[in-house]
RNA sequence: GCCCGGGUGGUGAAAUGGUAGACACGAGGGACUUAAAAUCCCUUGCUGGUCAAACGGCGUGCCGGUUCGAGUCCGGCCCCGGGCACCA
């Protein structure tokens, strides 16, 4: 018998695929074709490490089983892949081995490539994407001036988080727990202007929509937190002795009465504007400076609450008409509502926590059974209202509506969400296409009012490049290494031809996948982002598979971006991907991979030992897709044996050619539940299905046409054995596009079942009955078996339960 | 603290409210072999019982509930993994 030498196998057919481009789609004639277009995407990856791991692989074959899936199923499938190879995260690593940024980007590029053949994924090779290739980054900074013309581009000074290690600015979404994301080091907040863009604009329609699109659950409630909605009443406080007011945003307005400070952050503009009325003035400014030096994580870690009253000024409730001292104090922040709140101690918890520790007065206004003096920590509850005047008796919802009135509030809605802080002072990203002309900027010209002296550069000078300098590393002096490469910086303004200045930061990472899917079906086209006819054909994207991690960076960018270019009529949808699934993470030894724990497992050397074949099926079999699994080497003999099988029996077979059906039970039973579970992307259960059917079938005289379809089955899994046996059985067209099995349900209905006969719902006895057997001839069957008439012992029957070609319980 | 997952044999796991542990790994036993590897067959939740069995009891993190019947539904808790976190 022929051995199976898989690393031929392999090899052989990816030669063929690549040379017979079964998986290019057409993309031009798309919906004109027969097969209708499937754009089916997965997360294209970060070349910066040693290469791709396991935990890679495992995303791309999961997703790359769909795509066969729905190849087979007669639709056109376009799979692309490409590299997110621009970014700090390639940047660094090509400084940590000491190449530069551009060098490292083609032998990662290489390495990557080789890789990912070696899977055996169906890509659609032609249409690569690197996001670092002028002819791409070409249309990043398209998309950057076509922000801007909407005004959705601005520059501002502001505190934004920074990373002292990576030495850039770095968004909201890039934080994670007060520390840079690639890095782990703690992040500082510094007052610097940096280009933003006002995803804030979109806040609702990006949260309204997660109702609609088809989403894995968990993925669409990270984006729900992350935007944060709530509602609320803006309410002002006049200052006493001024005209001025201070305004406060609260989601419980019915507190009112209870408010006996105010807080605002420490950025507050009214500890400016009240500088020469605040007697302790220079305290203040000491707690202002002091709490801007704190790291986001001192922030965090210390939750004992600090602050300083500002002495000189008082608010006036406007409730009760009682002057209350004002504070400033970092547990309130700049960047949310107002920058301001009304303290209200009895019934906030923060507000509890700073009202003892500065001694300040507690007041109870919703009922719950304490007084002031007795409240052992804040009641955040419902109840009654008291201390209120006039609201007194009323519901907390009922005050609501009636305070916001009588004070004269506003009902208003407030997001968590900030703007995408967008600038990055380092060197390997997209130039950010901007000039800035001082002269202009004195007179008050610019292409935006409110932003003087900015220009975007002209479509027809872009790309931007990124001009390759030997002194690429980031300085830490808040700017981005390209500000001392004059050759690129200098321009001539394009208004006054006087000296202008280009913009010498790089646009963050995620602005270049925020838009990458647009791009692949369009890479042949030159002249644009994207080809109108062919986006009409492939877009939304139909099916997205990429890891939960992305869920409030890549994902809601990609979001916007889609939002954005729909309001401007650029493109006819408003989200970019109809189906999105979540891959679970795949873990080594109980814990996530990463090379700092030296737990990353390279899957080259398991592809030579037992083949690509084997190590997706054994990958996809250890658990369920979604939710993700412990990478061990103990299971892959199981499956490698399983694939071995599968090439004997394919031997006999080839050589018996048994014309007669013996095993259609068997397998139509298999087309049923791996069809149902590839759909559902339970990969698991469909392979063991495979597996049970394997073990039915082995040993059985297997007909040629019997055992293509298990092959066919197992075609997504194992596409090169299968492609290969299909092959020898004399078929000329691909396995890969020689449709899906169906199966006739008549040929799955077993004539007979196992009866379970219980008592009291306890399992007594099993008999083999006739499918279909009616309740009475059940009853009798049963009855008449030693075992139940030993258990029913006379016992008189209360009630009979019948579940048909199921169970029948007696209830005594 | 809040929001998601999850807790089932020695292990990875499976189970429309209807025989818990499919499938696979591991382990034990056997066949083949001079031997080993590979392959094939049998056993394998715990436990009582027995030479063996028949036949029982207990079992899905814990406590309670609904139901003829609960891994699955409801209420309350514990533990693990992940995310968010002073968002007023």
């Amino acid at each position: 018998m022929k051995k199976y030498d898989f690393s031929k196998i392999e090899k052989k057919w990816q030669g063929e695929w690549k040379k017979s481009g079964i998986y290019e789609p057409s993309l031009k004639s798309g919906k004109t074709a027969k097969r209708k277009p499937f754009y089916n995407l997965m997360m294209f990856p970060y070349p910066s490490a040693e290469g791709l791991h396991v935990g890679n692989m495992y995303a791309f074959v999961g997703s790359d089983i769909y795509g066969r899936f729905k190849r087979m199923e007669g639709y056109d499938v376009f799979e692309p892949i490409g590299l997110d190879g621009f970014g700090i995260h390639s940047e660094n690593y090509a400084i940590k081995v000491g190449m530069h940024p551009l060098a490292q980007s083609k032998i990662s590029e290489k390495r990557f490539y080789k890789q990912l053949e070696m899977i055996g994924n169906g890509f659609s090779w032609n249409e690569r994407v690197e996001t670092y290739n002028p002819n791409y980054y070409r249309w990043t900074q398209w998309v950057f001036i076509e922000m801007w013309k909407r005004g959705l581009a601005y520059r501002k000074k502001q505190a934004v988080n920074w990373c002292p290690s990576c030495k850039t600015v770095l968004a909201d979404e890039q934080v994670v727990g007060g520390a840079c994301e690639r890095c782990s080091s703690k992040v500082i907040k510094k007052e610097l202007e940096q280009w933003s863009f006002r995803i804030t604009r979109y806040a609702d329609k990006l949260l309204k929509n997660l109702d609609h699109i088809d989403w894995s659950e968990r993925v669409k409630i990270a984006q729900r937190n992350w935007i944060g909605k709530s509602e609320g009443t803006e309410i002002e406080f006049k200052i006493s002795n001024s005209t001025k007011t201070l305004k406060v945003f609260t989601t419980r307005p019915d507190t009112l009465f209870g408010a006996t400070y105010m807080v605002v952050a420490p950025e507050h503009e009214i500890i400016s504007n009240f500088k020469f009325q605040i007697s302790n003035y220079n305290e203040v400014e000491k707690y202002v400076k002091a709490s801007r030096e704190k790291s986001e994580e001192e922030r965090v870690e210390n939750k004992e609450k600090t602050g300083v009253e500002l002495k000189g000024i008082k608010a006036i409730n406007p409730a009760n008409k009682k002057e209350i001292p004002i504070f400033a104090a970092d547990y309130v922040l700049s960047g949310y509502g107002t920058g301001a709140i009304m303290a209200v101690p009895a019934h906030d918890e923060r507000d509890f926590d700073f009202a003892k520790k500065f001694n300040l007065p507690i007041v109870v206004v919703i009922s719950n059974g304490k007084t002031s003096e007795s409240l052992t920590e804040a009641y955040i509850g419902d109840g009654e209202l008291v201390n209120s005047g006039e609201l007194n008796g009323l519901s907390v919802e009922d005050a609501k509506r009636k305070i916001t009135n009588y004070v004269g509030g506003k009902f208003t809605t407030q997001f968590r969400l900030r703007d995408w802080v967008l600038s990055r002072q380092r060197y390997w990203g997209a130039p950010i296409p901007m000039i800035y002309c001082e002269a202009c900027a004195r007179l008050g010209m610019g292409e935006q009012k409110e932003m003087p002296g900015w220009y975007a550069e002209k479509e027809k000078n872009l790309p931007v490049l990124l001009p390759k300098v030997k002194e690429f590393r980031p300085k830490g002096k808040d700017e981005s290494p390209l500000a001392s490469v004059k050759s690129f910086y200098k321009v001539q303004c394009p208004v006054c031809k006087n000296d202008a200045r280009r913009e010498t930061d790089v646009s963050d990472t995620f602005l270049d996948s925020a838009w990458y899917f647009l791009r692949y079906p369009s890479v042949s086209d030159t002249k644009h982002a994207w080809n109108n006819s062919i986006t009409k054909q492939w877009l939304p994207v139909n099916m997205y598979i990429g890891g939960a991690e992305h869920s409030v960076l890549h994902l809601l960018y990609s979001r916007f971006v889609t939002m954005v270019f729909k309001d401007a009529g650029l493109i006819d949808f408003e989200e970019p991907f109809t189906r999105f699934r979540a891959h679970g993470l795949l873990i080594k030894e109980g814990a996530k991979m990463s090379k700092s724990k030296g737990n990353v497992v390279n899957p080259d050397e398991y592809i030579k030992r037992f083949g690509a074949d084997t190590l997706r099926t054994n990958l996809m079999f250890l658990a369920p897709f979604e939710q993700g699994g412990d990478f061990r080497d103990a299971g892959l003999i199981g499956v490698a044996r399983f694939i071995e099988r599968v090439w004997r029996l394919g031997q006999t077979v080839i050589e018996k050619k048994n014309k007669k059906p013996l095993c259609e039970r068997a397998i139509h039973k298999a087309v049923k539940k791996v069809t149902e579970d590839i759909e559902s992307l339970q990969y698991n259960t469909a392979i063991s299905a495979l597996m049970i059917c394997l073990n039915e079938i082995e040993g059985k005289e297997v007909s040629v046409k019997e055992f293509e379809l298990f092959l066919q089955l197992l075609a997504p899994f194992a596409p090169h054995i299968t492609e290969e046996l299909w092959s020898e059985l004399g078929n000329k067209k691909s396995i890969h596009i020689s449709g899906w099995p169906t199966y006739d349900p008549k040929k799955i209905i077993e004539e007979n079942f196992m009866l379970v006969v219980q008592i009291n719902g306890k399992v007594r006895a099993t008999v083999d009955a006739r499918r279909g057997i009616n309740e009475n001839d059940a009853k009798t069957m049963a009855l008449g078996l030693e075992t139940i008439k030993k258990f029913i012992n006379n016992s008189e029957i209360k009630k009979v339960v019948f579940v048909p070609n199921r169970i029948i319980n007696f209830v005594v």
